[in-house]
DNA sequence: GTCTATAGCTTGATAGAC
DNA sequence: GTCTATCAAGCTATAGAC
Protein backbone atom coordinates (compact mmCIF):
# COMPACT_ATOMS: atom_id res chain seq x y z
CA UNK A 1 0.00 0.00 0.00
CA UNK A 2 3.01 2.38 0.45
CA UNK A 3 4.46 1.40 -2.70
CA UNK A 4 1.84 1.78 -5.26
CA UNK A 5 1.55 5.67 -5.76
CA UNK A 6 -2.11 6.57 -5.85
CA UNK A 7 -3.60 8.64 -8.94
CA UNK A 8 -2.82 12.31 -8.49
CA UNK A 9 -6.93 12.66 -7.89
CA UNK A 10 -7.15 10.56 -4.83
CA UNK A 11 -3.61 12.10 -3.37
CA UNK A 12 -5.07 15.34 -3.84
CA UNK A 13 -8.81 14.16 -2.22
CA UNK A 14 -6.75 12.61 0.95
CA UNK A 15 -4.50 15.91 1.58
CA UNK A 16 -7.43 17.84 1.50
CA UNK A 17 -9.31 15.58 3.66
CA UNK A 18 -6.61 15.87 6.20
CA UNK A 19 -6.00 19.73 6.13
CA UNK A 20 -9.77 20.50 6.27
CA UNK A 21 -10.49 18.35 8.78
CA UNK A 22 -7.32 19.69 10.79
CA UNK A 23 -7.92 23.61 10.36
CA UNK A 24 -11.15 23.85 8.83
CA UNK A 25 -11.87 25.16 4.92
CA UNK A 26 -10.86 28.47 5.25
CA UNK A 27 -7.86 27.55 7.76
CA UNK A 28 -6.39 25.86 4.52
CA UNK A 29 -5.24 27.12 1.33
CA UNK A 30 -5.17 25.05 -1.88
CA UNK A 31 -0.91 25.77 -2.41
CA UNK A 32 -1.16 23.43 1.45
CA UNK A 33 -3.61 21.00 -0.24
CA UNK A 34 -0.92 20.59 -3.30
CA UNK A 35 2.11 20.89 -1.35
CA UNK A 36 0.84 17.77 0.73
CA UNK A 37 -0.38 16.17 -2.19
CA UNK A 38 3.32 16.51 -3.59
CA UNK A 39 1.30 17.96 -7.00
CA UNK A 40 1.39 21.41 -8.72
CA UNK A 41 -1.39 24.16 -7.67
CA UNK A 42 -2.57 24.32 -10.95
CA UNK A 43 -3.05 20.55 -10.71
CA UNK A 44 -6.06 21.22 -8.16
CA UNK A 45 -7.79 23.26 -10.97
CA UNK A 46 -7.88 20.78 -13.71
CA UNK A 47 -9.12 18.08 -11.39
CA UNK A 48 -11.81 20.25 -9.46
CA UNK A 49 -13.84 23.18 -10.47
CA UNK A 50 -12.39 25.30 -7.41
CA UNK A 51 -11.65 25.00 -3.91
CA UNK A 52 -14.97 24.62 -3.18
CA UNK A 53 -15.72 21.72 -5.20
CA UNK A 54 -13.26 20.47 -4.14
CA UNK A 55 -14.41 20.05 -0.54
CA UNK A 56 -17.81 18.87 -1.44
CA UNK A 57 -15.93 15.87 -3.48
CA UNK A 58 -14.22 15.60 -0.24
CA UNK A 59 -17.57 15.18 1.56
CA UNK A 60 -19.38 13.11 -1.28
CA UNK A 61 -16.73 10.72 -1.59
CA UNK A 62 -17.35 8.99 1.82
CA UNK A 63 -20.93 9.94 3.23
CA UNK A 64 -22.79 7.04 0.57
CA UNK A 65 -20.64 4.24 1.82
CA UNK A 66 -21.63 5.01 5.51
CA UNK A 67 -25.04 5.58 4.93
CA UNK A 68 -25.23 2.16 2.92
CA UNK A 69 -23.49 0.01 5.95
CA UNK A 70 -25.72 1.66 8.54
CA UNK A 71 -28.94 1.08 6.79
CA UNK A 72 -27.35 -2.92 6.24
CA UNK A 73 -26.68 -2.49 10.19
CA UNK A 74 -30.48 -1.31 10.86
CA UNK A 75 -31.96 -3.92 8.24
CA UNK A 76 -30.18 -6.59 10.04
CA UNK A 77 -31.27 -6.05 13.76
CA UNK A 78 -34.83 -5.59 12.37
CA UNK A 79 -34.52 -8.97 10.47
CA UNK A 80 -33.28 -10.75 13.62
CA UNK A 81 -36.67 -9.16 15.77
CA UNK A 82 -39.32 -9.95 13.29
CA UNK A 83 -41.52 -11.03 15.86
CA UNK A 84 -40.55 -9.00 18.70
CA UNK A 85 -39.60 -5.45 19.15
CA UNK A 86 -35.51 -4.75 18.72
CA UNK A 87 -34.60 -2.91 21.79
CA UNK A 88 -33.65 0.89 21.87
CA UNK A 89 -29.95 -0.45 22.20
CA UNK A 90 -29.62 -2.31 19.21
CA UNK A 91 -31.31 0.59 17.55
CA UNK A 92 -28.94 2.82 18.59
CA UNK A 93 -25.79 0.40 17.94
CA UNK A 94 -27.17 0.01 14.57
CA UNK A 95 -26.64 3.90 13.95
CA UNK A 96 -23.54 4.41 16.18
CA UNK A 97 -21.28 1.04 15.71
CA UNK A 98 -20.53 0.51 11.98
CA UNK A 99 -18.78 4.13 12.14
CA UNK A 100 -16.70 3.30 14.81
CA UNK A 101 -15.54 -0.29 13.64
CA UNK A 102 -14.41 1.38 10.60
CA UNK A 103 -12.30 4.30 12.70
CA UNK A 104 -11.15 1.77 15.46
CA UNK A 105 -10.20 -0.78 11.98
CA UNK A 106 -8.30 1.38 10.03
CA UNK A 107 -7.78 4.68 12.30
CA UNK A 108 -5.84 6.38 9.45
CA UNK A 109 -8.20 6.34 6.43
CA UNK A 110 -11.34 7.31 8.61
CA UNK A 111 -10.26 9.83 11.04
CA UNK A 112 -9.73 12.89 8.94
CA UNK A 113 -13.15 11.91 7.64
CA UNK A 114 -15.22 11.37 10.73
CA UNK A 115 -12.90 15.18 12.40
CA UNK A 116 -14.42 17.11 8.97
CA UNK A 117 -17.84 15.61 10.31
CA UNK A 118 -17.54 16.83 13.78
CA UNK A 119 -16.43 20.27 12.62
CA UNK A 120 -18.96 20.66 10.01
CA UNK A 121 -22.11 19.46 12.42
CA UNK A 122 -20.97 22.29 14.79
CA UNK A 123 -20.48 24.66 12.02
CA UNK A 124 -23.66 27.61 12.38
CA UNK A 125 -22.86 28.28 8.45
CA UNK A 126 -22.47 24.95 7.00
CA UNK A 127 -24.24 22.35 9.53
CA UNK A 128 -28.11 22.62 9.37
CA UNK A 129 -27.79 22.59 5.31
CA UNK A 130 -24.85 19.82 4.91
CA UNK A 131 -25.45 17.74 7.78
CA UNK A 132 -29.31 17.46 6.67
CA UNK A 133 -28.28 16.76 3.12
CA UNK A 134 -26.02 14.16 3.73
CA UNK A 135 -27.63 12.19 6.44
CA UNK A 136 -31.36 13.07 7.24
CA UNK A 137 -32.42 10.81 5.19
CA UNK A 138 -31.11 7.82 6.73
CA UNK A 139 -31.76 9.58 10.22
CA UNK A 140 -35.72 9.31 9.33
CA UNK A 141 -35.59 6.29 9.05
CA UNK A 142 -33.44 5.76 12.41
CA UNK A 143 -36.15 7.97 14.01
CA UNK A 144 -38.82 5.49 12.69
CA UNK A 145 -37.26 2.80 14.02
CA UNK A 146 -37.01 4.31 17.70
CA UNK A 147 -40.54 5.40 17.60
CA UNK A 148 -41.73 2.03 17.38
CA UNK A 149 -39.22 0.95 20.17
CA UNK A 150 -40.40 3.92 22.53
CA UNK A 151 -44.30 4.34 21.11
CA UNK A 152 -45.74 6.48 24.41
CA UNK A 153 -43.03 9.30 23.01
CA UNK A 154 -44.13 12.49 22.04
CA UNK A 155 -42.45 13.52 18.74
CA UNK A 156 -40.31 16.18 19.62
CA UNK A 157 -38.89 14.06 22.61
CA UNK A 158 -37.47 11.68 19.89
CA UNK A 159 -35.59 14.61 17.48
CA UNK A 160 -34.06 16.07 20.38
CA UNK A 161 -33.00 12.64 21.97
CA UNK A 162 -31.54 12.37 17.87
CA UNK A 163 -29.95 15.53 19.04
CA UNK A 164 -28.14 14.42 22.06
CA UNK A 165 -26.99 11.76 20.30
CA UNK A 166 -25.62 13.39 17.53
CA UNK A 167 -23.51 15.75 19.71
CA UNK A 168 -22.38 13.29 21.48
CA UNK A 169 -21.25 11.05 18.95
CA UNK A 170 -19.30 13.95 16.71
CA UNK A 171 -17.61 15.28 19.63
CA UNK A 172 -16.16 11.75 19.98
CA UNK A 173 -15.39 11.69 16.03
CA UNK A 174 -13.27 15.45 16.60
CA UNK A 175 -10.79 13.69 18.73
CA UNK A 176 -9.24 16.89 20.35
CA UNK A 177 -7.31 15.27 23.07
CA UNK A 178 -9.59 16.94 25.57
CA UNK A 179 -11.01 14.20 27.70
CA UNK A 180 -7.09 12.88 27.77
CA UNK A 181 -6.44 16.16 29.91
CA UNK A 182 -9.51 16.58 31.45
CA UNK A 183 -9.08 12.57 33.19
CA UNK A 184 -5.31 12.52 33.97
CA UNK A 185 -4.80 9.96 30.99
CA UNK A 186 -7.51 7.83 32.21
CA UNK A 187 -9.01 8.43 29.18
CA UNK A 188 -7.94 8.69 25.42
CA UNK A 189 -9.88 10.41 22.58
CA UNK A 190 -8.49 8.19 20.10
CA UNK A 191 -9.47 4.74 22.10
CA UNK A 192 -12.66 4.33 19.79
CA UNK A 193 -13.23 0.45 21.48
CA UNK A 194 -13.92 2.69 25.18
CA UNK A 195 -16.54 4.35 23.55
CA UNK A 196 -18.25 1.96 21.31
CA UNK A 197 -18.53 0.32 24.91
CA UNK A 198 -20.16 2.83 26.58
CA UNK A 199 -22.46 4.48 23.90
CA UNK A 200 -25.21 2.65 22.93
CA UNK A 201 -25.82 2.28 26.74
CA UNK A 202 -25.71 5.55 27.66
CA UNK A 203 -27.95 7.06 24.99
CA UNK A 204 -30.28 4.47 25.10
CA UNK A 205 -31.12 5.18 28.51
CA UNK A 206 -31.12 8.98 27.97
CA UNK A 207 -33.89 8.29 24.87
CA UNK A 208 -36.34 6.10 27.17
CA UNK A 209 -36.13 8.61 29.79
CA UNK A 210 -36.82 11.00 27.48
CA UNK A 211 -39.54 9.33 25.38
CA UNK A 212 -41.20 7.06 28.07
CA UNK A 213 -42.75 10.13 30.38
CA UNK B 1 -28.96 50.42 24.86
CA UNK B 2 -29.31 51.18 21.13
CA UNK B 3 -29.02 54.98 21.77
CA UNK B 4 -25.57 54.95 23.72
CA UNK B 5 -22.47 54.30 21.41
CA UNK B 6 -20.02 51.80 22.87
CA UNK B 7 -16.83 52.07 23.27
CA UNK B 8 -14.53 51.33 20.36
CA UNK B 9 -12.87 48.44 21.99
CA UNK B 10 -16.00 47.16 23.04
CA UNK B 11 -17.37 47.43 19.33
CA UNK B 12 -14.45 45.67 17.82
CA UNK B 13 -14.99 42.44 20.46
CA UNK B 14 -18.81 42.24 19.76
CA UNK B 15 -18.14 42.33 16.00
CA UNK B 16 -15.29 39.68 16.34
CA UNK B 17 -17.48 37.18 18.44
CA UNK B 18 -19.89 37.42 16.18
CA UNK B 19 -18.15 36.98 13.06
CA UNK B 20 -15.30 34.58 14.50
CA UNK B 21 -18.65 32.41 15.98
CA UNK B 22 -20.38 32.33 11.95
CA UNK B 23 -17.06 31.54 10.67
CA UNK B 24 -14.29 30.61 12.41
CA UNK B 25 -11.23 32.27 12.80
CA UNK B 26 -9.64 32.03 9.59
CA UNK B 27 -12.58 32.39 7.95
CA UNK B 28 -12.96 35.95 8.75
CA UNK B 29 -10.56 39.12 7.76
CA UNK B 30 -9.24 41.97 10.50
CA UNK B 31 -11.29 44.00 7.71
CA UNK B 32 -14.62 42.25 7.83
CA UNK B 33 -14.54 42.22 12.02
CA UNK B 34 -13.49 46.16 11.84
CA UNK B 35 -16.22 47.15 9.28
CA UNK B 36 -18.94 45.56 11.03
CA UNK B 37 -17.33 47.55 14.45
CA UNK B 38 -17.88 50.25 12.40
CA UNK B 39 -14.11 51.61 12.91
CA UNK B 40 -10.50 51.97 11.03
CA UNK B 41 -8.57 48.74 10.38
CA UNK B 42 -5.77 50.36 11.94
CA UNK B 43 -7.89 50.52 15.43
CA UNK B 44 -7.53 46.93 15.89
CA UNK B 45 -4.21 47.18 15.98
CA UNK B 46 -4.43 49.76 18.95
CA UNK B 47 -6.70 47.90 20.72
CA UNK B 48 -5.07 44.40 20.65
CA UNK B 49 -1.30 42.86 19.48
CA UNK B 50 -2.73 40.74 16.57
CA UNK B 51 -5.96 39.02 15.28
CA UNK B 52 -4.86 36.54 17.19
CA UNK B 53 -4.71 38.12 20.27
CA UNK B 54 -8.42 39.63 19.71
CA UNK B 55 -9.84 36.14 20.06
CA UNK B 56 -8.05 35.32 23.10
CA UNK B 57 -9.59 38.42 24.51
CA UNK B 58 -12.67 37.46 22.70
CA UNK B 59 -12.81 34.10 24.67
CA UNK B 60 -11.82 35.91 28.11
CA UNK B 61 -14.43 38.46 28.33
CA UNK B 62 -16.95 36.29 29.40
CA UNK B 63 -15.93 32.81 30.05
CA UNK B 64 -14.89 33.81 33.83
CA UNK B 65 -18.35 34.65 34.62
CA UNK B 66 -19.46 31.47 32.91
CA UNK B 67 -17.50 29.60 35.49
CA UNK B 68 -18.75 31.54 38.54
CA UNK B 69 -22.52 31.28 38.22
CA UNK B 70 -22.14 27.32 37.15
CA UNK B 71 -19.97 27.18 40.35
CA UNK B 72 -22.79 29.44 42.39
CA UNK B 73 -25.47 26.45 40.89
CA UNK B 74 -23.41 23.54 42.02
CA UNK B 75 -22.57 25.03 45.56
CA UNK B 76 -26.34 26.02 45.95
CA UNK B 77 -27.31 22.35 45.58
CA UNK B 78 -24.64 21.12 47.95
CA UNK B 79 -26.00 23.55 49.86
CA UNK B 80 -29.67 22.20 49.69
CA UNK B 81 -28.53 18.94 50.48
CA UNK B 82 -25.91 18.92 53.21
CA UNK B 83 -28.29 16.19 55.15
CA UNK B 84 -28.64 14.05 51.99
CA UNK B 85 -26.88 13.60 48.48
CA UNK B 86 -27.85 15.98 46.21
CA UNK B 87 -29.28 13.85 42.51
CA UNK B 88 -27.34 13.35 39.49
CA UNK B 89 -30.00 15.58 37.80
CA UNK B 90 -29.70 18.36 40.06
CA UNK B 91 -25.78 18.36 39.15
CA UNK B 92 -26.39 18.51 35.78
CA UNK B 93 -29.15 21.01 36.10
CA UNK B 94 -26.28 23.36 38.01
CA UNK B 95 -24.13 22.65 34.97
CA UNK B 96 -26.23 23.46 31.88
CA UNK B 97 -29.33 25.42 33.57
CA UNK B 98 -27.09 28.77 34.63
CA UNK B 99 -25.85 28.86 30.57
CA UNK B 100 -29.28 28.07 29.02
CA UNK B 101 -30.95 30.49 31.18
CA UNK B 102 -28.75 32.96 29.80
CA UNK B 103 -29.00 32.02 26.21
CA UNK B 104 -32.88 32.60 26.62
CA UNK B 105 -33.25 35.36 28.61
CA UNK B 106 -30.88 37.70 26.27
CA UNK B 107 -30.15 35.10 23.04
CA UNK B 108 -28.64 38.52 21.62
CA UNK B 109 -25.87 38.89 23.90
CA UNK B 110 -24.87 35.69 24.47
CA UNK B 111 -25.92 33.19 21.14
CA UNK B 112 -22.60 34.14 19.15
CA UNK B 113 -20.61 33.17 22.23
CA UNK B 114 -21.89 29.76 22.72
CA UNK B 115 -21.49 29.34 19.01
CA UNK B 116 -17.82 29.98 19.66
CA UNK B 117 -17.99 27.83 21.74
CA UNK B 118 -19.55 24.98 20.06
CA UNK B 119 -17.32 24.98 16.85
CA UNK B 120 -13.95 24.73 19.70
CA UNK B 121 -14.96 22.43 21.12
CA UNK B 122 -14.95 19.85 17.93
CA UNK B 123 -12.04 21.68 16.51
CA UNK B 124 -9.47 19.16 16.49
CA UNK B 125 -7.08 21.85 16.26
CA UNK B 126 -7.82 24.14 19.24
CA UNK B 127 -10.41 21.81 21.03
CA UNK B 128 -8.32 19.80 23.35
CA UNK B 129 -5.99 22.87 24.44
CA UNK B 130 -8.48 25.21 24.91
CA UNK B 131 -11.60 23.70 26.32
CA UNK B 132 -9.21 22.06 28.87
CA UNK B 133 -7.38 25.84 29.62
CA UNK B 134 -11.07 27.20 30.13
CA UNK B 135 -13.53 25.21 31.66
CA UNK B 136 -11.63 21.81 33.42
CA UNK B 137 -10.91 23.17 36.42
CA UNK B 138 -14.62 23.94 37.19
CA UNK B 139 -15.40 20.45 35.41
CA UNK B 140 -13.39 18.54 37.51
CA UNK B 141 -15.59 20.15 40.92
CA UNK B 142 -18.34 18.56 39.16
CA UNK B 143 -16.86 15.61 38.49
CA UNK B 144 -15.82 15.10 42.31
CA UNK B 145 -19.66 15.54 42.76
CA UNK B 146 -20.66 13.52 40.46
CA UNK B 147 -18.84 10.62 41.74
CA UNK B 148 -20.14 11.40 45.48
CA UNK B 149 -23.86 11.07 43.81
CA UNK B 150 -22.82 7.76 41.75
CA UNK B 151 -20.61 5.85 44.52
CA UNK B 152 -19.96 2.78 42.47
CA UNK B 153 -18.81 4.10 38.59
CA UNK B 154 -15.47 3.22 37.74
CA UNK B 155 -13.44 6.45 37.00
CA UNK B 156 -13.21 6.15 33.09
CA UNK B 157 -17.50 6.02 33.23
CA UNK B 158 -17.11 9.15 34.58
CA UNK B 159 -15.27 10.60 32.29
CA UNK B 160 -16.67 9.15 29.27
CA UNK B 161 -20.38 10.01 30.45
CA UNK B 162 -19.13 13.63 30.54
CA UNK B 163 -17.50 13.63 27.05
CA UNK B 164 -21.01 12.61 25.91
CA UNK B 165 -22.91 15.97 28.03
CA UNK B 166 -20.10 18.02 26.57
CA UNK B 167 -21.11 16.82 23.10
CA UNK B 168 -25.16 17.32 23.49
CA UNK B 169 -24.55 20.79 25.17
CA UNK B 170 -22.34 22.25 22.68
CA UNK B 171 -24.18 21.05 19.40
CA UNK B 172 -27.07 22.64 21.37
CA UNK B 173 -25.06 25.99 21.42
CA UNK B 174 -23.80 25.55 17.72
CA UNK B 175 -27.56 26.29 16.83
CA UNK B 176 -27.21 24.83 13.10
CA UNK B 177 -31.18 24.92 11.83
CA UNK B 178 -30.34 21.00 11.25
CA UNK B 179 -33.18 19.80 13.75
CA UNK B 180 -35.73 22.20 12.50
CA UNK B 181 -34.82 20.28 8.63
CA UNK B 182 -34.78 17.12 10.32
CA UNK B 183 -38.08 17.69 12.50
CA UNK B 184 -39.75 19.46 9.90
CA UNK B 185 -40.29 22.32 12.13
CA UNK B 186 -41.77 20.37 15.10
CA UNK B 187 -38.26 21.54 16.86
CA UNK B 188 -36.35 24.57 16.76
CA UNK B 189 -32.33 25.24 17.51
CA UNK B 190 -33.26 28.21 18.79
CA UNK B 191 -35.92 26.74 21.49
CA UNK B 192 -33.67 26.62 24.62
CA UNK B 193 -36.00 26.19 26.92
CA UNK B 194 -37.35 23.05 24.93
CA UNK B 195 -33.64 21.74 25.56
CA UNK B 196 -33.37 22.60 29.06
CA UNK B 197 -36.84 20.76 29.91
CA UNK B 198 -35.08 17.93 28.01
CA UNK B 199 -31.00 18.18 28.66
CA UNK B 200 -30.97 17.43 32.33
CA UNK B 201 -33.13 14.11 32.31
CA UNK B 202 -31.92 12.69 29.16
CA UNK B 203 -27.96 12.95 30.47
CA UNK B 204 -28.61 11.68 33.78
CA UNK B 205 -30.23 8.92 32.68
CA UNK B 206 -27.22 7.34 30.76
CA UNK B 207 -25.08 8.91 33.52
CA UNK B 208 -26.91 6.34 35.70
CA UNK B 209 -27.04 3.66 33.21
CA UNK B 210 -23.18 3.72 33.04
CA UNK B 211 -21.84 5.00 36.42
CA UNK B 212 -24.29 2.33 37.96
CA UNK B 213 -22.98 -0.95 36.58
C1' DG C 1 -7.63 57.56 19.88
C1' DT C 2 -8.22 57.87 15.22
C1' DC C 3 -6.86 58.55 10.61
C1' DT C 4 -3.98 57.85 5.77
C1' DA C 5 -0.87 55.28 3.41
C1' DT C 6 1.60 51.46 2.43
C1' DA C 7 4.82 47.47 2.99
C1' DG C 8 5.24 42.67 2.19
C1' DC C 9 3.04 38.57 1.56
C1' DT C 10 -0.49 34.97 0.37
C1' DT C 11 -4.64 33.98 -1.72
C1' DG C 12 -7.82 31.63 -5.54
C1' DA C 13 -7.69 31.09 -10.13
C1' DT C 14 -6.14 31.06 -15.23
C1' DA C 15 -3.46 31.12 -19.81
C1' DG C 16 -0.63 28.60 -22.54
C1' DA C 17 3.49 25.57 -23.61
C1' DC C 18 4.61 20.67 -23.66
C1' DG D 1 -2.09 15.33 -17.42
C1' DT D 2 1.40 18.19 -15.93
C1' DC D 3 4.29 22.09 -15.94
C1' DT D 4 5.82 27.57 -15.83
C1' DA D 5 4.37 31.99 -15.28
C1' DT D 6 1.37 35.29 -13.88
C1' DC D 7 -2.70 38.27 -12.36
C1' DA D 8 -5.72 40.83 -9.51
C1' DA D 9 -7.34 40.85 -5.07
C1' DG D 10 -7.15 40.30 -0.34
C1' DC D 11 -4.46 39.52 3.73
C1' DT D 12 -1.93 40.94 8.50
C1' DA D 13 0.49 44.35 10.31
C1' DT D 14 3.02 48.86 10.87
C1' DA D 15 4.74 53.82 10.41
C1' DG D 16 3.60 58.31 11.10
C1' DA D 17 0.54 62.52 10.87
C1' DC D 18 -3.07 64.73 13.58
Amino acid sequence: MAHTRQPTRERILDAAEALFAQRGFEGVSVRQIMSQADADVSLAYYHFKSKRDLFDQVMLRKVEYLNEIRLQALEEVEERHRDDEPSVEEIIGAFTRPLLQLLADDHEKWSHYFQLIAQINNSPEMGGELMSRYFDPLVSRFIDALKKALPDSGPADLYWSYHFLSGALTLTFAETGRIDNLSGGVCKSTDIAAVDERMPEFLAAGFRALCSR
